[in-house]
DNA sequence: CAGAGAGATGTTGACGTCAACATCTCGCGA
DNA sequence: TCGCGAGATGTTGACGTCAACATCTCTCTG
């Protein structure tokens, strides 16, 4: 005589009470509690008062995978994005964050670790897999160019300042207006020239700045010094920032963002030109930190949190709706603070 | 005689291929795709290669939704965190996703906008409805003193930063041991005292930097100053660096983070105060500017790299093996660099 | 007072996957 | 030659939810 399998307790933790359950307790149909479950009004008061004692006295939660598989949706939407460790791509993951929990979505973040074509593959084929509904691109890269990443099937995407490409919806901040407003701000204070630190030549973000600096500095008839590309980092900006020191005819900086006009101030320093009196310093960002640089950093701010909220405002109309939006550009604001002055 | 009913074709979008589908096309069972799908090795090479061909063909990817629901797990872990806006925990959270997606998890954030008790609970209460195997927690508050506030039944948990409390396994930098060396470095170099400022009272890592500066300054002799309580922001420690400007007495300060010694910085060079002539300062973290502030910061160095991958490590040893490990701590290291000195 | 209609509730089956069990084939030793 | 075991493959059903459809019970109208 076999006795019953009798399967153990449970294979992944947690198998908590199912809707049948509270059916039970509550003296109902399966139905009805999902009824109630998903705020339909067509239940009666007295019976919804019945199935929700039931279901706090067994602590039920609705499984997310079965209504999933029933749904066809996750309520999640992915981020795929290079480092964390930038400010702009912080604030701007907090922000999505936020907008997406309000929209009563959950995140999945997708890492990739090096913005190679290879990575990037590898992020679009864990992507696949992943339980989301929809996706935020914040990669910083000319990506798209590269026509053989391809991105999965019916998957809306938005995408993030690295527009460019019109395949997608996206959201971008006004890079070249900022970067306008940063020469001209040193232009105006009677600088003959500009030099500009810039980021890396992969990143969107970076040549929209480099092109637009040296199409202001051409409008007003100035000659474009050589450019002096960095990767972002503080490190990098105090390295050319050392070069810039070593040569008396700079007397104004532009660099790609806050971090390596930090590395660019503290060059100057140690060199002992003065800021803003010898070399006028002004970066882009405006991170948290800047306003406490010294001097306090003369900036581009940017609205992150914008960017990201439009990002999910676009991204859950697509899921949601099933309408696609065209691109969308953010504005910036000069924030003048004491690293730039006219020039002695 | 009724016909099928022919449903609409999908609710939510991105029906694809089943393993169904790929049965008929490899002309197998959808068993043996299930295991071909799952890497199992009792699948004659033949038709393993038959059915890779038809997922390949059909660009078949597995519903997690459906393999979630069957097997009780969702290869996810979810990450509870408050602002994404300090620099510690955005390199914890980034390690964290590495190490996570290198162990095949994916990560779903949950925000908590404001770190009071409701919206702890608000995120409980999201977490249960969200599909992760288990959480860790990166608060910096005392929540778990409030003892109503009550983790879901059964999902396993890891604690960063925010021990003293044994319910649940944690991974804690040691905070005790890096204001020590602040503290240490400063009273060698033949400072009479330190003044602090402190990180908010409801950080765990604030009050135990704080209680350790007072120890420190105790067991040698020194009398510790009034506190200084900021709230980690660089605008705030340029507040309180003002009153410290303003008392001559103040030969060396330790900030509880880089950001607000920035603002200490500031607030020194604005009033005329040199650093490290006439006021050294101490911060906490070693974010990757400080090496470029002006000064450069000495500073204590936080491994959040380890801090990250470790608890990963350690939920997922409860998640996949059921075994609980105890507290774990990281240790931490003095950076010096040029913001402190002998006083005069 | 019959019948229509609105609203509440129940029944059935399918979403895609995988564990358990059943079946089939083949090689090898007694 | 037969039987046994190992390995490959197929069949069945259940995970928890929800849409579609089926009932059932009222109320209101003409």
């Amino acid at each position: 005589m076999t006795t019953t399998t009798g399967r153990a307790p449970a294979p992944g933790r947690r198998r908590g009470p199912s809707m049948a359950d509270v059916a039970r307790e509550a003296n109902v149909s399966g139905q009805t509690v999902s009824r109630v479950s998903n705020g339909r009004d067509n239940v009666d008061a007295v019976t919804r008062d019945r199935v929700l004692a039931a279901m706090t006295k067994l602590g039920y939660r609705p499984n997310s995978a079965a209504r999933a598989l029933r749904t066809g949706r996750f309520r999640s939407i992915g981020v795929i994005m290079f480092t964390l460790s930038s400010f702009g791509n912080m604030r701007t993951l907090d922000a999505i964050t936020t907008a997406a929990s309000d929209a009563g979505y959950s995140l999945t973040l997708i890492p990739v670790p090096h913005p190679t074509k290879g990575e990037i593959s590898v992020a679009f084929d864990r992507l696949a897999d992943a339980a989301v509904d929809g996706v935020i691109l914040i990669v910083e890269a000319h990506l798209l160019d590269e026509s053989d990443v391809e991105l999965p099937d019916g998957l809306p995407v938005v995408i993030v300042d690295a527009s460019g490409d019109e395949r997608f919806p996206g959201v971008d901040t006004d890079q070249a207006h900022g970067a306008r407003l940063a020469v001209q701000h040193l232009l105006d204070l009677g600088h003959e020239s500009v030099w500009h630190v810039a980021g890396p030549e992969r990143s969107y973000s970076a040549t929209s700045r480099r092109e637009a600096w040296a199409a202001t500095l051409a409008e007003h008839g100035a000659t474009a010094p050589p450019v002096l590309e960095g990767d972002w980092s503080t490190e990098s900006g105090y390295e050319l920032g050392l070069e810039l020191a070593a040569n008396p005819a700079v007397t104004a900086v532009f660099a790609a963002n806050d971090q390596m006009a930090l590395g660019v101030l503290r060059a100057m320093h140690e060199t002992g030109r003065q800021v803003p009196g010898d070399v006028s310093v002004v970066g882009f960002d405006d991170m948290s930190e800047s306003s406490s640089f010294w001097p306090p950093l003369t900036t581009v701010h940017q609205f992150f949190g914008e960017v990201g909220r439009r990002s999910v405002e676009a991204l859950l109309r697509e899921v949601e709706v099933g309408e696609r939006r065209g691109n969308s550009v953010v504005d910036v604001e000069l924030v003048v603070r004491q690293s730039t002055a006219p020039p002695r």
